[in-house]
DNA sequence: CGCCTTCATGAAAGTAAGTTTCATCCGTGG
DNA sequence: CCACGGATGAAACTTACTTTCATGAAGGCG
């Protein structure tokens, strides 16, 4: 059993359910019936034999095996298990409306606040859970040490990207972000050893940040991916895989609550790495807060 | 089939381990060996096989299914996942460390991202309490009727405000964005009547966001302003306030929950907006997103 | 004391569930 | 057009679970 040495790959301890959402577009057709049935209903499919569960999912048994094995586990009894545990851990949503992450044509905005806060929310504590502390820590490892660190990003990432690299800025690390593909790969092509680069894409498929990301490793650079698909193309490219856990809903809401899921990754690592030489960081800070002062009007203190 | 009278089967409420316990000296000497196992580790008795707990209670499995059928339960199946569910929801209770909204210097990356998510997801949370539906509505109508949509912000706000510009012109909306002060300046003098200026500023105190706005309403544009604080500043200038809820703490995690917030609040808005009228919205989206499907590789999928 | 009854128990037979193997099918690229 | 590789389900196979039944221990009674 040659297993693909990824660095995250093996670790999913937070949700199983999450872990599965994830793996979704990974899966062959007939595996994401079954896993659309289990993230459905994790309580029922416990129930299920493996027979039902196929019947289910109109495959056969052969399929939902596969499908175990696909998600890491052993064989089904395992799987159900593990999903009566995971079920029962899980607190009921306040609303069924809430839950399934598309609003109903003739919702009203409350509705829409609540729902998208929901999955807001719990796209961000979902992330955390099954972010592994160890790949952040290498993360941060790298980024402390770098002699420069390159953020890449398209369309709705490219902010997180772009916001990263503020950050870092921010903290008195040499940080780049480029909106223009061509300029990236252009600063990516001069990375060399102890250089990073970050590669943010919600799908893993994005062609441009991909490339640029394996102009950057090919030129010896540490590469980081930050990704809700664990096994998409970028994670091919990257030495360090950090998946968000955004549900795959529609395109609508899984790539706004994912944006959120990849700012708190973010805001992690800014964190880590500012944690790293806390004098050095907080004094940047201070520096650059001086800086826009003058910028503000009054106190900014208020209410009661 | 013909069922034994027995107990009360179906339903045993609390905790079935409590209800084993209950009725212990009630069953045979070697039910007992299985119960007494049972209750010492139920998450282990749920991994292992049938034939595997009958070995370690020195028993065979049938008298491991009599001990099923004593207790309640159907059959061994049913009684390993009642089991695994029973053990997962006895929950640790989150880490008090966590909830106090600053990182200890001492702090390992797990702390620290169990901090930061949680801060997050609950600024994202009470965000979405506190917003207020009525107003949101009057907002997003004025949106939705504006011949144009200018939305200004600054620093990390920057972002946001950015992100808001993009997401209204994906949906078909008329709208800018500049990062640039003088810029949005001219911009807000040449609004009028029937557009839409949106401020947005974590602080509310952020002058040149004020001022821009400030322009924009003596223009004769509807003013939205988006802060933390209601009663900063920029709500002076502005026809409708928008709120988040991102706790004070320190100018790190204040800060950065806030951003998280603020994205919330434009969901609901793009939300709403796009409610507004449907078909056309999700023509728009759908238009955009072909657009950028050259950009896209393969479809995800990988090895098994 | 011997015999009957009751019940706990595990061996073994039987059934169902889970797993593996393999032939087939289908799309892809030469 | 064919070779290739992956996806898939039928069927063979293995393991797990369940039932049946014989045994024997313990208690009651003549």
């Amino acid at each position: 059993m040659a297993k693909s040495p990824k660095i995250s790959a093996s670790h999913e301890p937070g949700g199983l359910i999450v872990h599965i959402s994830g793996l979704l577009p990974s899966l062959s057709p007939a595996e994401q019936r079954v896993a659309r049935l289990v993230v459905a209903d994790p309580a029922d499919a416990a129930r299920r034999t493996i027979t039902d569960l196929a019947t289910a999912a109109e495959t056969s048994e052969a399929t939902v095996i596969r499908f175990c094995r696909s998600v890491g586990m052993e064989g089904y009894p395992q799987l159900r298990i593990r999903l009566a545990a995971e079920a029962a851990r899980r607190v009921e949503p306040p609303d069924a409306r809430v839950v399934g992450g598309d609003i109903p044509p003739g919702a009203d905005l409350a509705q829409i606040i609540a729902t998208i806060a929901f999955n807001d929310a719990r796209a961000v504590e979902e992330t955390a859970e099954q972010l592994d502390p160890a790949v952040c820590e290498q993360v941060v490892e790298a980024i402390g040490a770098a002699g420069r660190i390159d953020v890449y990003g398209a369309g709705a990432s490219g902010f997180v990207a772009s916001d990263f690299q503020q950050k870092l800025h921010r903290i008195g690390r040499t940080a780049f972000y480029f909106p223009d593909v061509h300029t990236a790969l252009t600063s990516a092509a001069l990375l060399g050893r102890g250089d990073v680069a970050v590669g943010i894409s919600h799908t893993g498929t994005t062609s441009d940040v991909i490339e640029v990301l394996e102009q950057a490793r090919a030129r010896g650079a540490t590469t980081v991916a930050l990704t809700n698909f664990p096994r998409s193309p970028i994670t091919e490219v990257a030495d360090f895989v950090l998946t968000t856990a955004a549900r795959e809903t529609t395109y609508r809401s899984g790539a706004m609550a994912s944006r959120l899921a990849q700012l708190t990754v973010v805001d992690c690592l800014f964190v880590g790495v500012a944690a790293r030489n806390r004098a050095r960081a907080r004094k940047a800070l201070e520096a650059t807060a001086e800086a826009v002062q003058s910028h503000r009007v009054g106190s900014g203190r208020r209410r009661g």
